[in-house]
DNA sequence: CCTCATAGGTAAAACGATTAATCTGCTGTG
DNA sequence: CACAGCAGATTAATCGTTTTACCTATGAGG
């Protein structure tokens, strides 16, 4: 059905060795023999048969992708970047699922070798670990690992959200996180109280202990800075039903830029994040991996603010 | 590095050819032969080599998955309902991005042919054709197409939406979708004016148009049905700061359930896919388009109502 | 005792590409 | 003229599996 490398051979009567080296540019055919062979290559439409090749030079131009956490929000565009990023270097992209099971995150990724994966990316699930693999792993946001190929800088991101409210004249400020077990968040949490000034008071809050944000802000903080834009959500809504609107009452500061954020009423000031910096730097990594294996040092990609409405300059006060 | 199957055969002294009956089950091989040879397997961890298996196959045990339309809110969960039906028919997903743009469609798919896919699932950008490819395709939700496998009832959702708010005594029902380009929103829409009571004043809006909904809801409106929730979350928060609450003032309705409608306060009433069911349907006509080539027919999956706390019942009112 | 079926196993040919090693004419040079 | 050197092409091995066709005992049946 498909054409084959010996079909050009054939229809050309040279070897196959020929077209192979002419269609390569590695072995020495003349320019003329080359231009007849991409030529004829052409005009069948051939593309070489991917088992072949891989058999033969053992790559299969593959990476395996793993993302255990679904629930993660930057799923989507996380996962096109990776793609993106991967195709620049001519590697095509197997996702995997783990079912949402930390357990099964390895076991996803042992489909992924079995499949004939020549590198995986992953992006571990909150408080795991990734075991040792056969071929060449690079983790992303994996903030302790050896295997840590790229981060984020939440932190720095944490830092960003609280200087930006600080700049604006907010003091008293509630950081607002989910649950306590995901690293990345307690990360955030932590940029954001290292960048408190002298005169602020930062109160962390998990959202896992149901803390009284409604009462806080009418105790008088006037800000908000929250570790997702899903959390900063939720709070919007309910404080809204309390009768406290923004940015009049309060002031309130997201995390991730996640698709909605831009389109609510008032739009999300918010931290992002450059996926496509952060999966360029993994792909590039894992690829070095895959063709020296040289490890590779960990790199950290600066957040950004997303300067929106949710943030209001308060009156300048004598000190 | 890895073992191969020779391995085991020179373990044992006994010939590949038997290794491989033996593993497969399928030639003439004494039972305690299995036996011995499953045990070396397993003890050397051998797990056959992809490439060589699929070139000699001729099936790679890999499909693509083209999701165009990044902007598909619904993509995390389809994909990983996607990839978790392949997995039970023992395939590998290759995702493919098609950088937004339609003309990319099919040259993603090209590339996912190139890399050697058995097939693919296409869930098809809004107004796109998918063009005829050398390998079987199942295209989901693409309602009108010949090569459609399975679609959600997206007339029938809408419905639902509007037959619970009638249900609830709504008359005077806003039905505002995003843009007219979209079939699938086009189709949402006409579920919803079909199933109009004789005494309903069904209005369609189009966000694209800047309609005045929250005019049209102080002029007596009681009640907005959506395409999306992204719409419902838009329109919430616009309505809000004008000072229009739910569920008092109006009832909303949106659509897709996506993660943050029943994170918000008050919780959206939606109407919910079955990711599962569609992705397995289109993982089983796949299949079996891969094996037999025989043209499977297209099927229409329902869609159900997400009941949340946005509709409220109306006062029951004298005919 | 000869024939023959059968169980259990093996040899060898694919699948489609890559690439090291080799071959074949030339041309230019001493 | 002989030969080194080189450009341009070819031969053949190889990657790891599957699978068809064939081989060889062994035991049964006549």
């Amino acid at each position: 059905m498909k054409p084959r490398l010996s079909d050009i051979a054939r229809n050309l009567s040279v070897s196959a060795a020929t077209v192979s080296l002419a269609l390569s540019g590695k072995g020495r055919v003349s320019n003329e023999m080359v231009a007849r062979i991409k030529a004829e290559a052409n005009r069948l439409g051939y593309s070489p048969n991917p088992m072949g090749k891989a058999l033969r030079t053992g790559r299969s131009q593959v990476i395996g992708l793993v993302l255990p956490d679904v629930a993660n929000p930057l799923f989507p565009r996380m996962a096109r970047s990776i793609v993106m990023a991967a195709e620049e270097h001519d590697f095509g992209v197997l996702i995997a699922d783990s079912h949402d099971s930390p357990a099964k995150q390895n076991e996803a990724m042992k489909r992924l070798v079995d499949l004939g994966s020549d590198g995986i990316v992953v992006i571990p699930r909150k408080g795991t670990e990734v075991g040792p693999q056969p071929i060449p792993v690079a983790v992303i946001d994996a903030l302790g690992s050896a295997q840590n190929v790229v981060s984020a800088d939440h932190a720095g991101g944490g830092a960003i959200a609280i200087g930006h409210l600080q700049e604006a004249g907010h003091r008293r400020i509630l950081c607002v996180g989910e649950t306590r077990s995901s690293l990345v968040q307690r990360t955030r949490i932590g940029g954001m109280v290292g960048a408190a000034a002298p005169d602020a008071q930062l109160l962390q809050l998990w959202l896992e202990d149901a803390p009284d944000v409604v009462g806080l802000i009418r105790d008088g903080a006037t800000a908000i800075a929250t570790t997702s834009d899903m959390i900063a959500l939720q709070l919007l809504t309910e404080l809204g039903k309390a009768g406290l609107n923004l940015p009049e009452d309060y002031s309130l500061v997201g995390f991730d830029n996640l698709d909605f954020a831009g389109i609510i009423s008032p739009a999300l000031t918010t931290i992002g994040t450059s996926e496509a910096e952060i999966a360029e730097r993994a792909i590039l990594g894992l690829t070095r991996l895959i063709n020296s294996g040289a490890p590779v040092e960990s790199q950290v990609v600066p957040m950004h603010l997303v300067r929106r409405v949710t943030v209001k300059q308060l009156a300048r006060r004598k000190n």
